[in-house]
DNA sequence: CTTTTTGTGTTAAAATATTAACGTGTATGT
DNA sequence: ACATACACGTTAATATTTTAACACAAAAAG
């Protein structure tokens, strides 16, 4: 039986980390055909226990039915409502060097959903160059181009210095969630949800458990 | 006092996850001319407890003195070798789109010891391009140069179609860590580590925070 | 030199997260 | 139609992580 839904449940971090995984696990199995499966059969593949994951679904009301398990598809559809993937996103890239470009790309490819509006860059070099089919702007656009075209999300691409400034505008232009790529931590109120991809961070994540492989 | 240097301590995930961003912090110090910091300083600059900071250095040892506190040199040292960060690590690149490149010349600016070796692509028409100062290899020569060059550390950028061949090739050829971009999780034996920065996971986690903010 | 303050390493308590156990509803098979 | 097996949601137990408390060593002050 299905509870309240849970809208005003507290979920914890590691739960919602885990949701995108399950995500892309769900994906891959409705492309496959499959139609329906059980926990403990998800358990096997993803390498976690059963327990785990009809916990995890429960946080959310649970989506499954004793005796039958989980319809694949229904909830691969849940979960996405509930990763906020059933709204279109705005995206704007501030920093049109490697990474910005990269992620210009290589997010349109993967990430149905994600709509990459415009990239910013102050180099003047750089600015009216052609990033896919984004032309880069001149940072003094930022502000009037995040009102004008509704944007939801700003990726932050550039070196740390900057970047807290770069913070900072697009805050008081009303932004409310950041991805930042760089190398330091923003300062931004407390309704302003930021997510870091600090990637020296996680080399040398890297570097410490290929000395120490004992652990696990 | 300092224990035995809890070599043979097993250390959470959690703990490890931290030093990344200890060792960040504490580089900005000693960059500030700043000698000496408390954990209660340090606990508010980086909003965390104090009880926790005490509690991760103490995993290794405590670096510490009563009545001083932590020498910052001292302390951003330690951290560094416990992250495996004095030895230097020959890497290489597989996949040389828009994420490769960028990998290529982004790190090698932020992160020194980490040394960018080659770049393979599977495309004829990037083979022989340059790519900052590297030159697009084949996918044939592959092993023989990471037995040539001594390769400590695999990138795989590209897409999920191949990853996990590409996995299985270099971890015949004695890689044990790889820093995987692919939008997948690889299958590797117990003996090698993988690091994943799954960027869709990671703008879908932001999705969620954006709409349930109440979340903390 | 003695006293007071500082701030660690460490132990104990509280809070979270994970795993296991189980009762019951649903599907499947005879 | 009935019996059996399946598999969920849920509760309970275990394990881990985080926070608080404290005893004592070193530094600073008098």
């Amino acid at each position: 039986m299905m509870n309240d839904g849970a809208e005003n449940k507290n979920i914890s971090q590691a739960v919602i980390g885990r949701l995108p995984r399950y995500y892309r696990y769900l994906g891959d199995l409705k492309d496959d055909g499959v139609e329906r499966i059980s926990s403990g059969e998800l358990s096997e593949i993803m390498n976690v226990t059963a327990s785990q994951i009809r916990q995890d679904f429960n946080n959310f009301g649970g989506f499954g039915q004793q005796g039958y398990g989980y319809n694949v598809e229904y909830l691969y559809n849940e979960i996405g409502k509930i990763l906020g993937l059933n709204e279109a996103h705005r995206l704007i890239i501030v920093g049109a060097g490697n990474l910005g470009r990269a992620l210009t790309n290589y997010s349109n490819y993967e990430n149905r959903g994600f709509i990459f509006e415009g990239i910013f860059d102050k180099d003047p070099s750089l600015i009216g160059r052609k990033v896919g089919e984004l032309t880069v702007m001149p940072m003094e656009e930022l502000e009037s181009f995040i009102i004008g075209h509704n944007i939801d999300i700003v990726v932050i691409a550039i070196p740390k210095t900057g970047a807290l400034e770069v913070a900072d505008r697009v805050v008081r232009c009303g932004i409310k969630a950041i991805w930042n790529f760089a190398h330091t931590d923003l300062n931004v109120p407390d309704d302003v949800v930021v997510e870091n991809v600090h990637l020296s961070d996680s080399l040398m994540k890297l570097s410490y458990m290929l000395y120490n492989k004992w652990h696990k």
